[in-house]
DNA sequence: TCATTCTTCCAAAACGTTTCGGAGGCTGAT
DNA sequence: ATCAGCCTCCGAAACGTTTTGGAAGAATGA
């Protein structure tokens, strides 16, 4: 593996030359550079990053949290996806990301994992329940920025999807095919995006003139097996519901399940819309209606916010992203 | 950030003893080394990777190399448990991993990438077409690991699935619930693992006294839309099929399609059985008997072989993870 | 008592880069 | 002839570790 100096030697120049020819400063004279950089290219070097990290103080790396599940998980892809995301955007950018997928050991805090990784940042998804994991970070002042989970400080941002207007949309297509009685299945009230979109529905229903029923609303913790049992109980306590509005596109399968338990055909008996737009959603029998939320563009913008903040600009406390629908067949005129 | 010399001056010993201190070398006494070890914890010292990396010359590091999928696409799954198993046991052994989705900029290669970034083994999965990548890299000496790619050289192992049992087991199922004319749609025929699965259903089928009908069996590149149509074809000129293997799940959910289209019911008319076990598969209609494919043990293993080659082991030239059938409801005795 | 061996410690070099402060030579204006 | 200013280059320090080779003192054995 050849140096600096060797290409020094070899061009007959002190390395300091060879440094600010190959980064390019101005006072170096532009033979003597073409020189060095042909020379550079023979002995075919490449600049060792870790001696510039050391030197510049700067390990140009970023830290994406995630939690882990296993066995896989269909809401896998998301995660997935936000990965993708990140990762181009800070490889274009000249960092590198490293992913944490479970929790530290032995007693470490998540601010000790990133500090002897000489993290320079560090973005944060859909972390365990505990919420004090992204607090903790929050407090440190280490750059982060953390995707749908509304902790802002000086040194940290959020960025998520446009819930409310997602919701939004939903309901509005419900609207329009002609539904009146559209219930709600949210996921934890105390989850952010939970309140967001719900604050959605109930808005839109009165944009609209349609009253909001408490008695159409249920939780089920974003879970599919919940969601199912909800559903089963509130199709049959409220029949004059027609349309379903789900959280998630994991619940609003459970609803499916519920509605052919039921004896149902869809969307005939039943409109049901989901929230996500997961690759799954499409698989689903019928096709599932759902809020499409651009989670490669959410890690893309995740990482845009950290990089400026590692880089000492000004960034925003929050950054959202539109939100948009996708129509399939699990959604049509009540009745039809 | 605490320093080493920060600690020295501290304890009023030198630095090369608080390095010896730490890292548990035998030449230092008892009670400095707690007393250093206590002044490290009050000064809440972190070693500096970069640092430690430049003086031994090790980064660390390895990379997973993957190709990009956008938008994304069911199997994106298969690609995220991959990454959890090589992620786990990397950062188990103290190891960072960093992720290539994308091809290299600029016309540079791959091994180009992987020593700017200060590499020391690279693992590779699902490359795009060029086999050249992998082939490439395996020339470089650097060491590797290739998880369904059989390149075995002197620094690069492979690790796969057990395809050739997998179909086996798919095949016997079939068998056993009486099927006699079961019908088989490969991927690539240059395809290491399509070669390897279908050598499991011809071998099968001479196990079991069946004829081998090269009628039955046609190519559809991996892809839903593809396996759709041939299987169109396929079951209007041979009739006497009752079930059908394909080599991938996605493959699988078109043969479903163009079983629905021809009015069959499910699994009466035709059983289908797939290969991979996405989490998809559990959400077709019916739910899909499938070969299950032990993604995350296969990313791990590969990392262990990569860990292994870098501290200078031995390892063995390839490794193959047993492959376990799932079935569910795609899959029934004929004519049922 | 002296030589030998352990135990415990340290100074200094090394890893590959960037950067600070300056040095020489040349040009052009005064 | 002098000076200022520019262009081009360089030596040396610095970043935070590990490691080599040895040194001082204590313990051991004869």
């Amino acid at each position: 593996m050849n140096t600096i100096k060797d290409i020094a030697k070899a061009a007959g120049v002190s390395v300091t030359t060879v440094s600010r020819a190959l980064n390019g400063y101005s006072d170096v004279n532009e033979q003597t550079r073409q020189r060095i950089q042909e020379i550079a290219e023979q002995l075919d070097y490449t600049p060792n990053h870790i001696a510039r990290g050391l030197v510049m103080n700067r390990s140009k790396t970023i830290g994406l949290l995630t939690s882990q599940s296993f066995p896989s998980n269909p809401k896998d892809t998301f995660t997935l996806d936000i990965l993708a995301g990140v990762n181009e955007y800070a490889s274009e950018r000249g960092y590198d990301l490293i992913l944490f997928q479970s929790r530290p050991a032995g007693g470490r805090t998540y601010y000790q994992m990133c500090r002897e990784r000489q993290l320079e940042g560090v973005i944060t998804q859909n972390l365990p329940h505990d919420h004090s994991a992204t607090e903790e970070l929050a407090a440190t002042g280490l750059p982060g920025v953390f995707i749908d989970n509304p902790v802002g400080s000086g040194s940290a941002s959020f960025v998520t999807t446009d819930n409310a207007d997602g919701a939004r949309q939903a309901i509005v297509h419900l609207i329009e095919l002609g539904h009146e009685h559209i219930a709600f299945i949210n996921g934890h009230h105390y989850a952010y995006v939970s309140k967001e979109r719900r604050k959605g529905y109930e808005e839109t229903l009165h944009e609209f003139g349609l009253p909001f029923r408490e008695e159409y609303v249920r939780e089920a913790a974003f879970e599919e097996k919940l969601a199912e049992q909800e559903a089963l109980e509130l199709l049959q306590a409220q029949p004059h519901i027609t349309a379903v509005f789900c959280v998630s596109d994991l619940m609003a399968h459970g609803v499916m399940r519920a509605a052919h338990q039921l004896g149902y055909t869809l969307p005939r008996d039943l409109s049901i819309i989901g929230f996500d737009d997961l690759v799954l959603a499409e698989y689903f029998s019928p096709p599932l209606t759902t809020v499409h939320q651009d989670r490669y563009t959410l890690g893309r913008k995740a990482c845009e916010l950290l990089i400026e903040k590692i880089e000492g600009k000004e960034t925003p406390a929050s950054l959202v992203i539109p939100a948009s629908l996708t129509v399939r067949e699990s959604t049509g005129p009540p009745g039809s």
